[in-house]
DNA sequence: AATCTTTGCTTGTATATACAAGTTGCCTGT
DNA sequence: ACAGGCAACTTGTATATACAAGCAAAGATT
């Protein structure tokens, strides 16, 4: 029933740093002072400082000390999360469309976006998502075809593309960028929108081990999405 | 100059994992397996197997063993910065400019957010964000007074909302969702921008300990921010 | 006075050990 | 055949210990 005692210490540090007797870049007892002061192995207050330095609420430097992180740092998380899932997720109905799905000469910008050589054979797919049938994200992707041969030949009416290529790289990295635009007659019929209508756009670049695997634009309908996210401090 | 143990470990995992040795839902072997196979005592197996779930790619279960996470479950994170920051950060001017700093009763859609009975005073403040100059950043703000009862006394020039909020009621949980909107015309004006211009609206509810603390509408117009996110998985 | 060395404190890595607690399957007694 | 309990294996918590490595200040040497 009772708290594990590495959970005291971690209580009694943070009550500590919210009722402010502790400030911004104090310095916070040692390892040994903290085993002291409880009656534990230093082992065990190690452990309590150490996932306080991961939730970022502490920093620590060898043979300096542990010291309380700077509280602006502590900035929010947005998860972003798979189409499929999200819209399976609330309950509805979710469809895809697949527009394109051809081999092409990576152009200046796609080479720079990719890491390849302007010309090289990369692959691009143009997906529609749907929830009840309504346009919920156009998907235009391209896809480093040396790292992902097989890309072309899968059939995304049964896996996403996202899906197929967590599975064969598995990617270590990834850069958002979010924007607001206007979207041209053709991408505002596609999602059904009167044109005008600003739309959330994500830039989506993602690395495996190996190099950039792929670059993807999402486009959602303003009306329509909402990018939530949700993040647990403590 | 010779990784830790530890870290040999982990990329002995990741490295079967990504070459399909051990598939989705996969037992990984045990803590005292690895030891044994590594020469090294459970606790640097235990270690390693630890910041891998902690990293979203294994899950464990006591008495059942350790398993290959499911990739779909991988969601990247979107990072949420505060906007002087973000400015300073890139090096270049900050300027804030405060428009409105009032008290009033809460209207329904105010107080439900921020968890206040209807007609409570709560406070309100409006600020405008410029980077060298141009605005990218209109904020308005509802303050739970009963949490932050000295809110409307504080000087805004000196210190942001966000700042001030941070120090004297730590938050300890935030919620965000991000749309595209198009803005009136009087936020039009103050953003210098276009009407029919799209925007990013962020809308920022953080909690503390003892209740929601503020919620925050960001408005960004769509010509001049991006909201950018990063995240290193390895 | 300036510089090098030592000493002590800090965090970082690693081991060996012990017991608690959850899960599974086997095996025994009825 | 079934139920109960036992044994084996798993992860979870905790301790005691050792040495490595980074830092800072006091002290010794030049």
């Amino acid at each position: 029933m009772a708290a594990p005692k590495f959970v005291e210490i971690k209580q009694h540090l943070i009550a500590n740093i919210e009722r402010g007797v502790w400030r911004e870049h104090a310095k916070v007892p040692s390892e040994n002072a903290l085993a002291g002061e409880f009656g534990c192995s230093r082992m065990t207050a190690r452990r309590a400082l150490t996932e306080l330095v991961e939730q970022g609420v502490l920093v620590r430097s060898q043979g300096q000390g542990t010291f309380v992180a700077s509280l602006k740092s502590q900035g929010s998380m947005l998860n972003i999360r798979n189409i499929a899932d999200e819209v399976r997720g609330r309950g509805h109905d979710y469809q895809v469309q697949v527009l394109e799905q051809l081999r092409l000469p990576a152009d200046a910008s796609v080479a720079i976006a990719l890491g390849v050589a302007v010309g090289a054979e990369v692959g691009q797919t143009r997906l529609l998502h749907s929830e009840d049938g309504r346009p919920v994200q156009l998907e235009l992707r391209f896809v480093n075809l040396a790292l992902v041969p097989d890309y072309l030949e899968q059939d995304f009416y049964r896996q996403t593309p996202h899906e197929y290529l967590s599975q064969v790289a598995p990617l270590t990295e990834a850069h958002h960028e979010v924007e607001a635009v206007v979207v041209d007659a053709k991408t505002a019929s596609l999602l059904e929108i009167d044109q005008g209508e600003p739309c959330l756009r994500i830039h989506r670049r993602t690395w495996s081990r190996s190099g950039t695997v792929s670059f993807a634009r999402l486009t959602h309908p303003g009306s329509r999405y909402r990018l939530g996210g949700h993040l647990v401090m403590d």
